[in-house]
DNA sequence: AGCACGCCGACT
DNA sequence: GTCGGCGTGCTC
């Protein structure tokens, strides 16, 4: 409906939230003769402009004064209501989140397309007795093809005859052909319960029937641990199975949209039929048609990355949070939140299961399981009975390789080995480029970033310098930009050019590769090496790790790992269990499909409780270890604990801000602010140099002083930000 | 004078 | 988030 004309008599007025960073709805008229109800989408002026909103729940406020009042322009009827359970999701992660409720909204409404009813699809057929100018070949084939008088879509029927559109464009301007109004496409076709037979393990049938029974309690939280390859996912499709058995709607999340198209085979081998998309690479025609449609039921099952959490579904039953340790379920910008946490408090607001699964569970949900707050499925080995990977250390400190060497001679004799049984080996370096430092052997000159004080990584490929902090890079110079010298520079350190060289030193008949993100030729060029590696057209991958995840490399038998300690060392509060998550996936690659394959790990701290979990394959010694680890540091998360990460550009603006938060706390001296020194703990990458990691005994008491300080404190310059990383499983 | 840019506050 | 207003500083 539209409202051109504007009653003058004093009307009913509704709050609506609008999609801008105000901290609460704004009121307005609604146009006489109309009627909203709270959900109701709508249209409404804002300043200078027309936003998109919702009416919101809660009367209106009634101190706004009535001239300011302004009238709703359009109510959408195509679209929404938005129920209850989303409009407290909604409110749920603005309060969680610190972001203003309207903002959240926006994470809703951000498919414009889709709250008009779908557009009628466009058709031609032939027109009887009607022969084109000139018979060409091309003109031909399509009307043989419309030769049963049907009408077919202009790109249908491009695609079926094999002629591009504009021939069918030629014959519509010579009225050969008439175009006709289609209508919308039907809704998708039904995932099919029984489309495959199921044959699961004893532990998978154990967790299927656990997660199933789960739908009867309303909302739970499942935690499917599972090694690599133990077949997590055919236990979540069971959950999907039964959530669909129970007419509702069912959601997948994914941390990369690199990995959903092995999902979707896998899902079409199970269901006979593709599940909805929704990610960042969707097209808006798309993305309209599966927000309609999960709205209006008629899309079952939805595949998505994070922002799918936010999409209006009409019954939904069950999450499934895939890979739910991922650091990418995290958004920074906007709305900071972490989809695993939001999904968990969808869940429990529309009382149904949510399912977490993971081959190494981050430290929280493994706490929570601990704690009885979720249900810790663990699936111990294999699916296919592979044996994991024997892993073995290689102790640096003695068994290293000569100067200038990177690979171990314990790991070459492993390489050569393999090789010589027509098998694959990857050696794993989370290192771009050929060095992580140049210098200057006659001055001592290193060079570093102008911009931030990183080093320059030499990529020998490209012959720069590159900094992978900001992107900067510059040409290898001939001679010290210091000193003068020349041929005076040297590379310091291994990237995984470097090691690519030596193992071609070492294996020239081998055919290696290097994966690495900085390739030149893109994702495609990437896609194609990978399938090249996938089908044992590589003998020896050298790869950083973007190897880790999705991709199965079948004849892989041998992972060789050249720093396990690069990434203990950082600064990061989670570096011990990042590193964990990351080599448990790399080695995890190893005798996947085959069985039998081996696994090295070069180190210089074969004790580190790290390397000894992986070595051992005793997870549970690892999560012990770094749970005391945490405890006694202090350290976030244990569902209780909170982190507030402060930083900005200016140190001693963002320091006086953290300050002024830390001294409203209404819980001092309980909070902390951990100074400078410390604040290196939560060093991680990002533009932002000056970080300080605040830590309060309880996530309520952080949320109450930032509720009361945003805003409010000294504003430094360049702007601050906060990371506020705790788990709301308490809080619910 | 004319305008590019950055900062700030309002938006019901 | 987005817009307009206003001050600063620079160019024709």
């Amino acid at each position: 409906m539209l409202f051109d004309d504007f009653a003058d008599e004093p009307d009913m007025v509704v709050s609506v939230l609008v999609p801008v960073a105000v901290p609460e709805a704004y009121t307005y008229r609604v146009p006489t003769g109309a009627s909203v109800v709270p959900g109701t989408i709508v249209k409404v002026p804002l300043g200078p402009r027309e936003v998109l909103g919702a009416v919101w729940d809660g009367p209106a406020d009634p101190a706004i004064a009535p001239k300011k009042l302004k009238a709703i322009s359009r109510i959408y009827d195509h679209a929404g209501p938005l129920d209850e359970t989303l409009r407290r999701f909604v409110d749920w992660v603005a309060y969680w989140t610190l972001a203003p409720p309207g903002m959240v909204l926006r994470m809703v409404l951000r498919s414009e397309e889709a709250l008009e009813p779908e557009a009628p699809i466009t058709g031609v057929r032939s027109v009887a007795g009607k022969e084109p100018d000139r018979r060409t070949p091309a003109r031909a084939r399509v009307l043989e093809t419309l030769i049963d008088g049907m009408a077919w879509t202009k790109s249908g029927l491009a695609h079926a005859a094999g002629v591009s559109p504009s021939v069918i464009d030629g014959l519509v301007r010579q009225e050969v052909l008439e175009t006709v109004q289609m209508p919308a496409a039907p809704p998708p076709p039904k995932p099919q319960l029984d489309y495959a037979t199921v044959t699961l393990t004893a532990a998978q049938r154990t967790a299927a029937d656990g997660i199933i029974a789960a739908f009867d309690k309303g909302a739970s939280v499942s935690l499917i641990d599972g090694v690599t390859g133990s077949g997590k996912t055919e236990v979540y499709f069971e959950a999907i199975a039964e959530a669909l058995r129970r007419n509702r709607q069912a959601l997948v999340l994914l941390p990369e949209i690199a990995l959903t198209e092995q999902f979707l085979r896998r899902f079409e081998n199970r269901f006979g039929v593709y599940p909805a998309e929704w990610h960042s690479d969707v097209s808006p025609k798309k993305r309209a048609r599966v927000w309609r449609g999960v709205a209006d039921g008629s899309m079952r099952v939805v595949i998505g990355a994070r922002s799918a959490l936010f999409l209006p579904f009409m019954d939904l039953g069950l999450i499934v949070v895939d890979e739910e340790h991922d650091g990418a379920f995290k958004q920074d910008d906007r709305v900071a939140y972490n989809a695993r946490d939001m999904a968990v408090v969808r869940g429990h607001l529309g009382k149904f299961p949510v399912v977490l699964a993971s081959a190494t569970p981050s430290i929280e949900s493994r706490v929570n399981a601990d704690q009885g707050r979720y249900t810790r499925y663990v699936l111990p080995d294999r699916a296919s009975g592979a044996a994991l990977p024997d892993l073995h250390a290689i102790d640096m400190r003695h068994d290293g390789p000569e100067r200038g060497r990177w690979i171990a001679p314990a790991l070459v004799a492993a390489l050569r080995d393999t090789l010589s049984h027509g098998g694959q080996a990857l050696l794993f370096l989370n290192r771009r480029g050929y060095a992580p430092l140049t210098l200057c052997r006659t001055c001592g000159h290193r060079f570093q970033c102008p911009h931030c004080s990183a080093w320059l990584v030499e990529h020998r490929f490209q012959k720069r310098l590159v900094c992978h902090h900001c992107g900067h890079f510059e040409n290898v110079p001939d001679r010290c930009p210091s000193c003068g010298a020349n041929e005076s520079l040297v590379a310091c350190g291994p990237g995984v050019e470097r090691i690519a060289e030596e193992v071609t030193g070492l294996f020239p008949e081998a055919r290696t590769l290097v994966l690495s993100s900085d390739l030149l030729g893109g994702p495609d060029r990437l896609r194609r090496e990978m399938k090249i590696v996938e089908e044992g057209g590589a003998d020896i991958v050298v790869g950083t790790q973007l190897i880790a995840k999705g991709h199965n490399f079948p004849m892989m038998r041998l992972v060789g790992v050249i720093d396990a300690d690069l990434g203990l060392a950082h600064g990061d509060p989670r570096a011990a269990e990042k590193t964990f998550q990351l080599l448990a996936q790399v080695t995890g690659r190893a005798g996947r499909v085959t069985g039998g394959g081996a696994g090295y790990l070069q180190t210089y701290a074969p004790d580190h409780p790290v390397i000894r979990a992986l070595l051992s394959s005793d997870r549970d010694a690892f999560y012990n270890a770094e749970i005391d680890a945490r405890r006694g540091a202090g350290l976030p998360p244990f569902g209780r604990l909170a982190a507030l990460i402060v930083s900005g550009t200016d140190k001693a603006g963002t320091e006086a801000f953290a300050r002024a938060v830390l001294r409203a706390a209404p819980t001092e001296p309980a909070v902390t602010l951990l100074g400078p020194a410390e604040a290196a703990l939560a060093m991680i990458r990002g533009r932002h140099r000056y970080r300080l990691l605040a830590l309060a005994p309880r996530q309520m008491d952080l949320q109450g002083y930032l509720r009361q300080w945003l805003g409010k404190g000294p504003k430094p310059r360049g702007g601050i930000r906060l990371n506020v990383d705790i788990d709301p499983q308490n809080f619910l």
